[in-house]
DNA sequence: ATGAAAGCGCTAACAG
DNA sequence: CTGTTAGCGCTTTCAT
């Protein structure tokens, strides 16, 4: 546990120089420079960040608040949001919060106490105001992998998953489908009323019909893959086949869909790109000393396989 | 931001008084502590962890280093050690390293920055001693999802991965599959070699013959399943059949696996599980200020689906 | 049972 | 260009 001072004395000189030299944040002469960095190498070491947050009062943290870590698109979210705070010294605390609302509360707790300096929320129950609290706070939030109305102090990045559903919808129709259902998952997330809602526009907007999954559906689009998956496994031990007599469509383009054994047709978009600029604006914003107000929409691109075809 | 300091004035007490209802570290009088905690709600003070964490010395918080977020294995070993970390008040620092050993120098230098009281270590580079810097250090750290020989200060919570194999194997010789191969990622991951020596091992004592996919193998043992699923699709796209021709076995069984087009034989480990002992571990060995010892192999079963067969 | 005071390791004026 | 001096918000003896 080597200090500042450790380093300042064996370098022999104060510690507002070693601090200096560390951040450069004041012009150095060349020859302390060097002794300095003798002495920090010789001692191995590392600036105390918590002593650093404390006295800044910024943390260079930011909280990532995850619905489902097990969908690749979250996992990949992880991981853009991540690699980017990294890489302009930021650390990144998750929480996993499997859309408890209870859960929920305690994680923004837990950050708020934290006092990072902005959080990404890539998923919430439906109901959820926890945004609220920290920019209440004044913790710059932005909300990553789905929309939401309402708060201008917010900031968004996200699918466009109307201009998805749009697509899907259309290709549907291009195959012949009249009757077309949406399943979405029991988990009460806000990206599912998007993409049911996009879908229903979509359909509503050529005149088709929307029905319950099974009430005479040729065509289903599912929430994700894994749902539009189980969807597949469910038809076929029923006997329909697919695409022959259903078509089914995904959502976000999981390694596995493009299998040859199932070939899904499904929607791809970018969740390591939108963990990346969610994890930008973000520090922007926090560096700034405001909130992120930008709102971007990142394309999503349907990608046909062989999951749908032409209706029966 | 109200500190300790304003709830302290608001309540007419003083600061240590405060500290103490909060933590209830010492006897407050009930009527002063009704006042204290009204105080606290009133003003939705939260502690400051940071100065906390300067004062006491510990930050409450555990870093936890990732190979691939995207592998559904280790998305459930975060999970498991980030809620097992946060029922107990610690929070946790993800860094994904893609097995990349300039990521990896850099993370565990965020790490130690931090003053993390641990570390969970779930995969790293072949050739790594980033484990080293943290315990000399006095960090300490287990290792997850993967043994490794060696220091006697690391904590292990690991898959059998020997006893899975000879599972495997012994499955494999069953169906009476003479040539076996086990195919591997280039990821430079420690794990692999576990899982191919242990291979390799069940099939010698079995005085079977150890061949290179390709090379007339009959039955592959792939490394994890996106690696077999892979080889199923390779297979298949140079005309044989599976499992008719060639057997082909998984490791981790991702959601995917059971999926009935392609029901893949594999070895489920809970990875889930592996990350919240090694978390509890972790926590347990930084209250008693040491390092955490045991180690800990959790089984693995085979799970038979239809991926394997009688060899032609 | 409660309060006063001294730091934890660092940054940020301000002097020299 | 370098050193001195105050704190950041909290915990922790030690008095009272």
């Amino acid at each position: 546990v080597t200090t500042l001072f450790d380093v300042a004395r064996r370098a022999g000189v104060s510690k507002s120089t070693v601090s200096n030299v560390i951040r450069d944040s004041a012009p150095v002469a060349a020859s302390t420079r060097r002794r300095v960095e003798a002495a920090i190498a010789e001692l191995g070491y590392h600036p105390n960040v918590v002593a650093r947050s404390l006295k800044s009062r910024t943390t260079f943290a930011l909280g990532l608040v995850v619905p489902e870590p097990t969908n690749p698109f979250y996992a990949l979210l992880v991981l853009g949001a991540e690699r980017a705070a990294h890489e302009r010294g930021y650390a990144v605390l998750v929480a996993n919060t499997e859309c408890e609302p209870e859960t929920e509360e305690e994680a923004i707790g837990a950050l708020i106490g934290r006092r990072v300096d902005g959080v990404i929320i890539a998923g919430v129950s439906s109901g959820s105001r926890i945004h609220e609290s920290l920019l209440d706070r004044g913790v710059p939030v932005v909300l990553a992998g789905f929309g939401a109305a309402g708060d201008e102090r917010l900031g968004v990045v996200d699918t466009d998953d109307e201009g998805a559903m749009e697509q899907v919808v259309e290709h549907l129709a291009g195959l012949g489908h009249r009757r077309l259902a949406f399943v979405r998952h029991h988990l009460d997330e806000t990206s599912g009323e998007r993409r049911a809602a996009g879908f229903a526009a979509a359909v509503a907007r050529r005149g088709l019909e929307l029905v319950q999954a099974g009430a005479g559906a040729t065509a289903i689009a599912a929430h994700n893959d894994a749902l539009a998956i189980e969807t597949i496994d469910r038809l076929e031990r029923e006997g329909r086949r697919v695409p022959d007599d259903v078509s089914v469509v995904g959502f976000d383009d999981v390694p596995l869909a493009s299998h040859q054994r199932l070939e899904l047709t499904t929607v791809r978009s970018d969740g390591r790109e939108i963990g990346r600029r969610a994890a930008e604006l973000l520090i922007d914003a926090a560096r700034a000393g405001g909130f992120v107000s930008r709102r971007e929409v990142h394309p999503a691109v349907l990608v046909v396989r062989r999951s749908t075809g032409r209706a029966a």
